[in-house]
DNA sequence: AACAATTACGGAATCCGTAAAAATT
DNA sequence: AATTTTTACGGATTCCGTAATTGTT
């Protein structure tokens, strides 16, 4: 067996090429270095360096050892947060999701979900399936199924996008507007959208974009002015109220028709969590707004 | 960091099921195996193990955290193996193949080829990609390319299969054979001919095949009956003879024309080792018996 | 002279085994 | 009674730091 802190000095050798500045690097003497190299070599059976009196450097070998030493060291810490990460996850479940609607309706129904739910505040997770298999997240919303054979996917509803337009808009005079019809103008969107994101800016012609990352710096904004600005059929979602309740300014809110301003919510979990995460999902569907 | 000793302790324990049985299994004491699981718990922080006076058994954490284990453990000891064998490959040329045809060539070349090349005996390697990532073989000789970004493949040439025939039997009062000629005949085959084997058992109708796994044995069964058995262009292969030469029997030799019959040969190598592997695949095309 | 690597020696930390205790089947 | 786990204590191994040595730039 290759010991852990002597892979650690490898690896940091490879990094600063001498000894010396590996035991600085790593709060150690040099001689410590020296035996810990000599040792991993004898455990080995393998020439890792070049020694000549004043100079050592890695052998062809050497180099390949330690790329292998970085990447055993790398899943040695991974699988210690993988293990901490699901002990965690049996006390707590935790949710997120690579767009913010799902979280939104999850946040307003909060007091009918289990105590122990704790819902993350980023809306775009970079690895969703990475993050399941982690245990970093027990349950993952996306707009795409995860595919995977550890992963179930259940359908949860459909998102809708729509835009507040100032009511003295031309294009605000219809019960529906395109993308198309929103060519040229220049919208306030928050930042952490997700896939929104892409979906805008890829289907509404010569638009502008300022993205806000404080969503009360936002509403601000958009209190004051009349930039038109995006929502959906659960952004912001209060299932006591009508939609239409939430319009208090001069604006018309508009559904949008295109087929890309439609998005499928799917809610993501290893198969071995089912039974944990099932209630969530149930009152989740039994409440999700299908406007 | 999480110890090795301590991870071989856990995954021990979850197949043995007390700490009695690990500490003999492992050849320590009891009180070490103690020791150690404790330790191990207050490394991650995490609960292991759920204790009674004379019951301790694993939870649900700990049974993920041994699983993972394992795979650390294993991941260790494959690195280990993978050093050492890329070390001695800087050495010599291992060179290894799924069907016998190139190793039987290479071996009649062997004065042209460098001095540290070592031909694998087996025909049918199980992994010829992960032989090549783990530095097992630096060569590789398939019928398919293995496709892999990090892998090279270069074709060979082909080989075309040819059944020895009594010269009475009717079939062989023609030039060339088909599979379904040698319909209800029985053969005498080598077992380790790699994909060969299904070739001519998925094509030939009502075959029977009696496999010999001693070469020698199998030349003397043919010798003294009239068992049918199978030839290639390569196989036997002496460069200096006509291929004619290699029949010493009352049997003739006859091509078989299917086109399963026709095997491409392709040699595959880490990208990383082409200049290592050019000269000898150079010299094996320059030799290449395309009959 | 300054720097880098190695060796020698003594101390410190860790790990292990023996012995004993506690509790269950 | 036999097993299993845990704790206590002492020894042994391993690992590390300081100091000194060698050789190069």
């Amino acid at each position: 067996m290759l010991d852990n802190y002597l892979l650690q000095e490898l690896v940091t050798f490879a990094q600063t090429g001498t000894l010396a500045k590996t035991a600085a690097t790593l709060n150690v003497t040099q001689p410590t270095v020296t035996r810990g190299m000599q040792k991993l070599e004898t455990d080995l059976g393998v020439q890792l360096f070049d020694r000549q009196p004043n100079r050592i450097r890695l052998t062809a070998t050497g180099k390949l050892a330690a790329r292998e030493a970085a990447k055993l060291l790398q899943a040695n810490h991974d699988t210690a947060i993988r293990i901490q990460n699901f002990d965690r996850n049996q006390r707590v479940l935790k949710v997120a999701a690579t767009l913010p609607g799902p979280m939104i309706v999850l946040q307003s129904l909060k007091d009918q979900l289990p105590a122990n739910l704790q819902l993350a505040p980023v809306a775009s997770l970079p690895e969703p399936v990475e993050s399941l298999r982690n245990h970093a997240y027990t349950l993952v919303f996306t707009n795409h199924p995860l595919t995977a054979t550890d992963i179930t996917n259940q359908l949860i509803g459909t998102e809708n996008l729509a835009i507040h337009l100032n009511k003295f808009m031309y294009q605000a005079n219809q019960s529906t507007v395109t993308f198309a019809d929103l060519a040229g103008l220049s919208f306030v969107v928050p930042v952490d959208i997700g896939p929104w994101r892409a979906i805008i800016q890829d289907n509404i012609p010569d638009a502008k974009f300022f993205y806000q990352k404080e969503r009360e710096a936002l509403a601000e904004i958009t209190k004051f002015s009349d930039f038109p600005y995006f929502a959906t059929n659960v952004s912001p979602f209060d299932p006591t109220l009508p939609l239409e309740a939430t319009v208090n300014d001069n604006r018309r809110l508009l559904p949008i028709s295109d087929a890309a301003a439609h998005m499928s919510i799917y809610a993501n979990y290893l198969t071995a969590a089912t039974s944990r995460v099932t209630p969530v999902i149930t009152t989740l569907r039994a409440s999700w707004p299908e406007t």
